[in-house]
DNA sequence: ACTATAATACTTGTATACAAGTATACTCGT
DNA sequence: ACGAGTATACTTGTATACAAGTATTATAGT
């Protein structure tokens, strides 16, 4: 029995957590990273045996990440199906989507109220690279994103978010912490883009938010070439463990 | 204890249904047909008791209809929320978004496919008019833009509509209800519009395919207003059985 | 050696039991 | 009569128990 126990979520984040979503939460991860790997069948009763305890939480986890695709729900047991690099460009789609659809109601609102917020998020994550600290700098460009999606007030969009949300948090997580200390030109480029978003909204610039949004794709683009190379290496490093 | 035996979801789209989706399908009904208000608090126990089974489906049932916003879980009970006029036109700028996305990736293939299988639930649906079941009709409606958002094979687009689906699908079955009988004008004008869509997708007209997304807006506001007026009609008439 | 059938060891879905926490109501003291 | 504090009747979250169904394995017959 594999019960490891390190987890990856990371535990503050979990504070008024029940315990099925703390497993939801560290089994997306060990999904998402490559730990748990495509294709294997996860049993309810194993999970429970694992995580030490009952099926119930398990169950719900289950049914979170069914919900968010990154499980199959089917006879007998659950088949992991992970993020694939076509996923994560599908799931950088239904952003954008619905960022643009923000964006056109954004500006025809007052702005200045979530120009101010974000601008107080910026300053969290600027804090968050100086402190080297890749999991507040993660949490808050999550937040950054939520706080303009949110603003609007729409009750689907809002829904739809709150269905992405958590893949798209650990990914930005685990490739946070993949390259936090190396790549400084990275972090730059992504505080960039955010005043870039910022400024679209407080100008009401539609041109400018296209750009902002471009970026964004770009980087993330060199994202997912990263994730991939991990779980490459990862599932190397396996098989090497194997011999 | 109002335990009702006559459910409001057509048991036979339940065959292979477990007690849990059950019970979400007809307390959705309930909740989208106005029979239980806004702002009721339902209690596990009380529900479990209600509809003679226990609280672990119906644990079940509610947590899908909290990610359909339908209700709100709280620390005690969960808050019916429903549908107000505003969340149907949030529901419908969901749609046009997603199907606006999907006819984009759609223009870029071969259609003819997905155009023969429309064209066939057109048929179905033209057969449910003439024996007027209103019921089969619904169900093929929704069919018909499931099987285009389908077609594209995009896993986060997928989600999205698996989400927005069920409501959508309640909502049309109690719309199609109200009025099969009474207005016939709309039922043609609803397939004229379907047949439109079919039109846009198979020749990858970009002007039409806006024309029949407007026009499909149009109908809706129309049974916006029904489902409104059938609500308050509800509520009038419990308030005289009260007296 | 191979196939068909039966036994077994899994699986999920539902019911029930229990613990911890929260709101309501009631009682006691002033 | 009224307020503080306790008692009680709820609530949810988790664990456990049980039933029904499915895949696998083993066994028996040819």
């Amino acid at each position: 029995m594999n019960d490891t126990n390190d987890f990856l979520y990371p535990e503050k984040w979990l504070s008024k957590a029940s315990t099925g979503e703390r497993v939801a939460c560290e089994l997306r991860m060990r999904i998402i990273s490559g730990l748990i790997e495509s294709g294997t069948t996860l049993s309810e009763n194993k999970l429970a045996a694992e995580y030490h305890v009952s099926r119930s939480p398990i169950r719900e986890a289950l049914k979170v990440l069914s919900n968010e695709n990154l499980i199959r729900l089917e006879r007998m047991g659950a088949v992991v199906v992970g993020l694939t690099e076509k996923e994560i460009e599908e799931i950088y789609d239904v952003r954008l989507l619905i960022e643009t659809f923000v964006f056109e109601r954004l500006v025809k609102n007052d702005t200045t109220q979530v120009v101010r917020e974000l601008t107080k998020i910026l300053e969290m994550m600027q804090i968050a690279i100086k402190y080297k600290d890749a999991d507040e700098f993660a949490l808050q460009d999550v937040l950054f994103h939520e706080t303009i999606i949110r603003s609007i007030d729409h009750s689907y969009i809002t829904m739809i978010w709150n269905n992405t949300k958590p893949v798209m948090e650990s990914f930005i997580l685990l490739s946070m912490r993949m390259h936090f200390n190396e790549k400084y030109d990275d972090l730059s480029r992504i505080m960039k883009n955010h005043e870039l978003y910022i400024d679209a909204i407080s100008s009401k610039n539609r041109e400018i938010m296209i750009q902002s949004l471009h970026q964004n794709f770009d980087d993330v683009q060199g994202k997912v070439d990263d994730l991939w190379m991990s779980q490459q290496m990862l599932s190397k490093a396996r098989e090497q463990e194997k011999e």
